[in-house]
DNA sequence: GGCAGCCGTTTTGTCGACAATCTTGTTGAC
DNA sequence: GTCAACAAGATTGTCGACAAAACGGCTGCC
């Protein structure tokens, strides 16, 4: 009787927050900026009731901070936290990569390690990080998928909210983005071979090695 | 000049939150249960624009769903969907026991120890759950509080409000409960020893445990 | 008896207004 | 010149009102 259609809310607020959601992300909000109501309620054409019931997602998704009579400002990680961060995304990422193996046919990685093959080489040796992030987004999304799990991705997606930025500038540090390619290969070359044990690993590994990256130039990326 | 003192902010909408947060970790409102706006509104006395805004916070906790016109009714989870937590759990859990021990004396998990000695075993044994309940919840928060990481207890937390309510009727089931005592003296005794990777390994399989009751009695615990 | 359509009621969606609080700039005393 | 007190403006907190949509019961038709 009750149709089971899971309907995303096409609720006005929800675009609301997926918008600004989008926009911290990617720091066209910057960290420790301050949100005024008044400005995004005009920009969207809407009253501040509804921005605010949108600063009530985005606070407890651990994006925006929010002090009473004092207003709402993008939350500012600093290393101790992106490291907090990064203890959970090791686990997390490895077990989406096993869950991906287990629950998928092998062949179904094929298209993704041609991707990652030669052309991808030669694109990172010439710095041209852009196809390479592409990539990198479109492994992301169909390993969350194949994990088959939408409280593993939930919490995948909330992590790469509030590090996809530091993420880029990372990748774009020397030396990272081939070592990287290496790692992810190495991945996808165990994924294709349906060792999701292996996958695990590997995967563990590669997070680790970002860190260690973050670490070594973090006055670079903070 | 900018005291960080990180103030847990004491709007009012926070508190409703948090009240609303617990209701529906320990089933007040049933999984399912509509929640209407006005009846909040009027319980704790406060204007409709608030509890929008907690809704807002609710939903995307994902203690509520919300669907447009329609209002707002608690998530009720099927089977699949607490599997799910479960696999997401298990690793979780066990970091956190991980990182316990690693960032902390193993003397310090002494007193731990000790009650969940001869007198929880009899409690156990005459079927008194709540003492046994309460020191979980004990050694719950002190080994999330050890772990020192916000990022991963806030996951931690929001896994504990979804699925509270099972674990206490899982705990009741035949046998569960001196099997679960027996496996959290095993975690402990690692803890105690200080063996980060065995006590993580013991607590995942605990977690692994509690699932498998889970599949068996899900018809009485669902 | 069953069902489609209508209508009043309930509930949600949205907004603007007002009060409380904080911020900023100015004045004036020392 | 420095600092405190004050005042004006800006920003957030809260509320009630109105519009739109969904719900529920009733009527009347077949």
């Amino acid at each position: 009787m009750a149709k089971t259609t899971q309907h995303i809310p096409r609720n006005s607020v929800n675009d609301l927050v997926k918008v600004l959601r989008e926009r911290i992300a990617q720091h066209e909000y910057q960290p420790g900026a301050k949100l005024l109501e008044n400005d995004i309620a005009g920009e969207f054409n809407v009253s501040r009731a509804r921005v605010r019931e949108a600063f009530g997602a985005l606070e407890s998704r651990g994006l925006i901070q929010r002090i009473p009579n004092r207003g709402a400002e993008v939350v500012r990680l600093n290393l101790t936290q992106m490291f907090a961060i990064y203890e959970v995304r090791e686990i997390l990422e490895g077990l989406c990569v096993r869950l991906a193996v287990q629950n998928s046919k092998p062949e179904s990685w094929q298209d993704l390690v041609v991707q990652f093959g030669r052309d991808m080489e030669r694109h990172v040796r010439n710095g041209e990080y852009e196809e390479y992030i592409g990539k990198l987004e479109l492994v992301r999304r169909r390993t969350a998928e194949a994990a088959h799990n939408p409280v593993l991705a939930e919490m995948l997606d909330s992590i790469n909210d509030k590090t996809r930025e530091i993420m880029r500038r990372i990748i774009i540090l020397p030396g990272r983005a081939a070592e990287g390619l290496k790692q992810h290969r190495a991945v996808l070359a165990a994924m294709r071979k349906g060792d999701a044990a292996l996958a695990e690993k590997l995967k563990r590994r590669n997070i680790r090695s970002s860190r260690e990256f973050l670490e070594r130039f973090q006055s670079f990326v903070l």
